[in-house]
DNA sequence: AACAGTTTTTTAAACAGTCATTCAAGATTT
DNA sequence: AAATCTTGAATGACTGTTTAAAAAACTGTT
């Protein structure tokens, strides 16, 4: 028992120490002596815990995506409407233990890491596919067939956007605000 | 003449060379041998025209940078109403000579790395603010002030979120549905 | 409680490459 | 001849991963 124990709170560690030491220096550039150090722990334990820097990164990412599609889950639970539902696709987005600048660090530094890694690729896609296909459920109860793609694609754009802004920003952010934001952008493509 | 004209030709080739080179490997992993080997020269003539790996990634946006804003340029002379020139700022982001993956991808590689040098960072800052407030402008003629910033940061965001999705594209854009689409979702915002 | 045996966890040090940058010497152009 | 351009080779520093050995945690038995 305690040994599982013992490798998820290191897991966790590690994972969190990943979060903050990539948002300081970037992906590329950070190494796994600053990760370790961030932890309280040894370069060496990473890799016996994850095999590698890619295995750490890939790891860092399920647990992001993990929350994503919880923080999701939540939302979906309460709403009734298809319109609510849309909203809580946008809140799961930022949630206000998603929405923070080392959080859309990584999720920059991923992004920009996928295409050349196929462990990571291959969770982009999933990711995506899934936030894809729950707007558009969600849509086809809303508009007419013709607009169905552009509304989604202007959705699922704009939260791809604001994430990638919000990485840039040397502030703390505002969840709430961007919650209220999206909900206005949802009503502008849904009148 | 001629002195000031071979500088002016290494330059180009180099930058296109790094185009594509960081486009394959991405710019945390690609060598400057592989960037030199792309454009048929050494790694040490990179150094004797930009100084360092950082000077040429800057360089380099710059290059882009120029490209975007003469584009959107020569959209702004031709357009006649507000809603003809927020037409040509969306179609400027997605010009034929724009909008392909390599170059998508280095865009993707220049706002993961920005906040790692103040280099890139600056330039990120302007291309940003210029964006921003040809967008605004705009907007204001077409739009109550109450729904100014809303209709702004969802323009911006989709541009953004576009070109971050082109950028892990396997296959060729195509640059002329993308405006199609992104007039669009411009009518979608403005009624 | 104590203990020997076993497994799991930790890390210092070694390893094996890597790569941006520099430099000196040669090639090319003016 | 002078200025500009080019590059092979040297430099110097860095880093992910492996290894071996020690530390710690756990096990069942006395």
């Amino acid at each position: 028992m305690s040994r599982k124990r013992i490798r998820d709170i290191r897991n966790e560690e590690l994972i969190e120490a990943t979060i903050v030491a990539v948002h300081e220096r970037g992906y590329g550039v950070v190494t796994m002596a600053e990760i370790a150090r961030e932890a309280g722990a040894s370069a060496a334990s990473i890799n016996y815990y994850f095999g590698s820097k890619e295995g750490l990164m890939e790891a860092t990412m399920l647990h992001l995506l993990g929350k994503l599609r919880r923080a999701m889950a939540v939302g979906y639970a309460t709403a009734r409407t298809p319109r609510d539902r849309l909203y809580a696709v946008m809140d799961a987005n930022f949630a206000d233990d998603l929405f923070t600048v080392p959080q859309c660090s990584i999720w920059m530094q991923f992004w920009a890491n996928a295409p050349y890694s196929p462990r990571l690729s291959r969770l982009h896609r999933i990711n995506r596919a899934r936030v894809r296909s729950h707007v558009l459920a969600e849509l086809r109860a809303l508009l007419p067939g013709g607009q169905l793609e552009t509304a989604r694609q202007a959705l699922q754009c704009y939260m791809d956007g604001v994430w990638l802004q919000a990485a840039q920003s040397e502030d703390p952010l505002n969840p709430k605000a961007a919650r209220a934001a999206a909900h206005l952008v949802v009503d502008l493509v849904i009148p």
